[in-house]
DNA sequence: CTAATAGATAGCCATTCAGCTATCTATCCT
DNA sequence: AGGATAGATAGCTGAATGGCTATCTATTAG
């Protein structure tokens, strides 16, 4: 049933922390079990399980349990609807890049 | 000199409240200044120059300052690392969506 | 059956964070 | 000059957050 309905700055939240951005990046290189993750991170299991947890509410990683075992991966769809968010905005930035140096951007205090 | 080196945790951070989601949608229609920026947030004044500051600091806006008013707008530069992050890891999610329903993707327990 | 392994749950603590009020400076208007 | 306006600074407070230990369940290995 899933409770995200892409709620941008849920998922903007997830990933403004080194553990969970880390975690992120190594998933993108596939599925891993939650201690094989976790073993790069000097910290106690429950503290990274809740990063963990704090992903899937999120809606970034999916994760299923075969025996004592918890795989976890990537859900891309997420990331799309920030790629999303992001384009929708480009063209905007573009032009206002452009007119960098007109407008303000003189000493920045 | 500005000390963003463009640190994805620190951008998804300040993009992860509401408020400051809000001000850089309202940044991409064009800059405004402090007042005008403030005015659709029912809280107080410090309270939303906090979110600017976070946000500045996050290197997603800049402002300068001319009379007594402060004129922001938005640093695109940033919203570019956080796209080119997204398209580096684009193609692995994609492959990971293709196989999505073989691996796992039973019951999310 | 017993050990060991993988993960989950509960609850504590310190820090960070988002909000507030009160006060201050600088600029603009009359 | 004097009042209003725009924003800045300091400092408080309560909630959320990231970390921990201790303990528990479930599965696998001997």
């Amino acid at each position: 049933m899933a409770t995200y309905q892409t709620d941008l700055p849920a998922i903007f939240g997830a990933l403004s922390d080194q553990t969970r951005f880390a975690v992120v990046e190594r998933l993108a290189r596939g599925p891993a079990a939650v201690s094989e993750l976790a073993e790069p991170f000097p910290m106690a299991g429950p503290s990274f399980l809740k990063h963990l947890k704090v992903l899937e509410q999120a809606g970034l990683i999916k994760s299923s349990k075969l025996g004592r075992v918890r795989t976890v991966q990537l859900a891309p769809e997420s990331m799309r609807s920030v790629e999303d968010w992001i384009r929708a905005h480009r063209s905007t930035w573009e032009k206002r890049l452009d007119m960098l140096g007109q407008f303000l951007e003189r000493d920045t205090q």
